[in-house]
DNA sequence: AAGTCTGACAACCGCGAGGAG
DNA sequence: TCTCCTCGCGGTTGTCAGACT
């Protein structure tokens, strides 16, 4: 059976958006909420198609959108994001508060992609006219992303993984709360309900109940990794290793195929300190590596 | 001044995941 | 369990403005 077209696309408008059709859409949404956007058109009473409707939301008319130029704090997060997790716009986009998708993979394409060829390539010269920052600054900036370049044509979803809190994992730190440094700058990450957490000097604290059972993103875990580099590793290396194995496990989906990390319990995930231990998850990952990859 | 090129970004398209029935 | 539908994603195309010849 064939797909069913997202709309007739007969009599709709199409191309930009005029400012009054803007209007509508935005007074609509405002009423009645996002969702829904196949009926929201005829609903509304635009010609156009529900996705457009959407994708005109979500990319230009959310009040919380942040426009204009992209700040080198963001660029620079883009660009190791980009390295970390290759074209996963979205998952980039929702590090950056503000900004969509799109106006990422667009800026990108257009500015990002050439430098970052220019540096392969091991180019770098010639004159580069980019709006922003000086060739040699993003250089220096790149040369502390990591080289290992992991560029996917389609996203590879990774699934979420979860880990029982065992109640043990609670009695072992007397304070009662259990510090999850690596996650304190993961906000989708749900391990956390609001109402049950105890933020600390000491980072995002779990909360108390021993039958809570918590949610990891492995995602979530490796864009936190990834915004604060400098936990946990006593050198580089380590940091770089246990980096590529973590990646190398999402990518093959080992993770997903052995049932994720559910068989874990807060002891074996935290150290001594009740800090989470990274390097306990990445030598889960490798071992899982080993057995089961292609 | 007119034509062409290029960059930037908005919009479209097809596909796959996940959920509802 | 299966089918269908909706939504979200990433790749691609279209459009427009400014630079260049």
């Amino acid at each position: 059976m064939g797909r069913r077209p997202c709309c007739a696309k007969e009599g709709l408008n199409r191309g930009a958006w005029s400012s009054r059709e803007d209007k509508i859409l935005v007074n609509y949404v405002k009423l009645h909420g996002e969702g829904k956007w196949r009926d929201l058109p005829q609903k509304a009473g635009l010609k156009r198609c529900g996705k457009s409707c959407r994708l005109r939301w979500l990319n230009y008319l959310r009040p919380d959108i942040k426009r204009g130029n992209i700040s080198e704090d963001e660029e620079e997060l883009i660009i190791r994001m980009h390295g970390l997790l290759g074209n996963r716009w979205s998952l980039i986009a929702g590090r950056l508060p503000g900004r969509t998708d799109n106006e990422i993979k667009n800026y990108w394409n257009t500015n990002l992609s050439k430098k970052a060829q220019e540096q392969k390539s091991g180019g770098g010269g010639g004159d580069n006219t980019g709006k922003r920052s000086s060739n040699n600054e993003l250089e220096v900036k790149e040369s502390n992303v990591r080289s290992h370049e992991v560029i996917r044509t389609k996203a590879v979803r990774c699934t979420r993984v979860l880990i029982p809190l065992l109640k043990t994992g609670y009695e072992n730190n007397p304070g009662g709360t259990t510090a999850v440094t690596s996650l304190q700058s993961s906000p989708s990450c749900s391990s956390v309900r609001p109402e049950e957490s105890h933020e600390g000097s000491g980072g995002l604290r779990l909360p108390q109940s021993p039958d809570f059972l918590t949610e990891f993103n492995v995602d979530d875990l490796l864009l936190s990794y990834a915004e604060n580099p400098e936990i946990h590793f006593q050198s580089e290396q380590d940091r770089s290793d246990d980096l590529d194995i973590m990646l190398e496990a999402v990518e093959d989906d080992t993770v997903d195929a052995k049932g994720g990390l559910e068989s874990w319990g807060t002891d074996e995930l935290f150290n001594s300190n009740g800090c989470f231990d990274f390097n306990v998850l990445s030598s889960f990952l490798n071992e899982d590596n080993g057995s089961d990859t292609k």
